[in-house]
DNA sequence: GTAATTTCTAAACCTAACTTTAGGTCAAGG
DNA sequence: CCTTGACCTAAAGTTAGGTTTAGAAATTAC
């Protein structure tokens, strides 16, 4: 009852939808930080609500955990973040889903300026420049429609 | 030197940048069909290359390869493909690339409503109703900011 | 006080999209 | 002919983001 001690890691989950699991995995990806109560089980504060719902949209927003690490790490460490601290790092969001955004209309772009030519070959076609490294996670260099001139 | 000889799967690499290692797993995967010759190797048409193309660009489009499998599907398989013809299966990926846009500016609208207002936590955040199920691989049901009126 | 839940850790497993490795074959140049 | 480089297959390894499993300890419910 006494408010003070914290939430089990279930209730955390059911409070998130998250799986206990994926709490847990978060917290050895270093997103999250429960104490321990005296049977060593988590308690986790009321706060920490919060903190897993921004993981989970700025995981919606195409941030890899190692990335939403950096950016909750912009918040305070000594006490629990405000909503002016919330605000402080959404900012930091939002900019880079306008990165995405914009990379993907770019790219809509140039499919349109293909589908017109119906060319999709050639080194002239815009989407023979991927500058798009947004995405690429598995491999080297990748250069498309790389049909030189010849025959 | 004669035509009808083919493509090497080196050669093709070279020509699209990508590994070789990776051409053969598109063909595990079912999207590129080559010949073998004498010997047993792998031999590619010319066409292969925009075909390999095709799927690099889809892939940057966020699709993922039984998609692409499935929209290469809707090129002839009696001949080779004809501008028209790639015309025709870009337009899908067009309209996909279109829902994946919307998604993410409608994020964006919402991320701002919650900067606007500070609040990062609450069900009458837009943020809490995550119809946006794009992205969800892993895991089972979510939700968002379930930080409920009580204390 | 005991039974049923939860939670704990560590390690194995999962999918996607590949790469790497190992051990051997094919092809091209001199 | 013989060496070198390209290619072959099958299987195992890799990364991200988790889930599942197993066996044990802590909590909660009755």
């Amino acid at each position: 009852m006494a408010v003070s001690e914290g939430l089990a890691i279930g209730a955390l989950a059911r409070r998130t939808g998250l799986a206990v699991s994926a709490i847990r995995y978060y917290e050895a990806q270093g997103l999250i930080a429960p104490w321990r109560n005296a049977g060593g089980q988590r308690r986790y504060q009321r706060a920490d609500i919060r903190r897993l719902s921004f993981i989970m949209i700025a995981q919606q927003f195409g941030l890899t955990l190692p990335e939403i690490r950096e950016v909750l790490s912009g918040l305070p460490g000594n006490r629990t973040p405000t909503p002016k601290d919330w605000q402080k790092i959404s900012i930091g969001l939002r900019s880079h889903l306008d990165q995405r955004i914009d990379t993907l209309m770019r790219l809509r772009d140039n499919l349109d300026g293909c589908i017109g030519c119906g060319c999709l070959s050639l080194p002239k076609c815009a989407l023979y420049n991927p500058d798009d490294r947004a995405k690429s996670h598995g491999s080297g260099p990748r250069y498309l429609m790389g049909d030189t001139p010849e025959a």
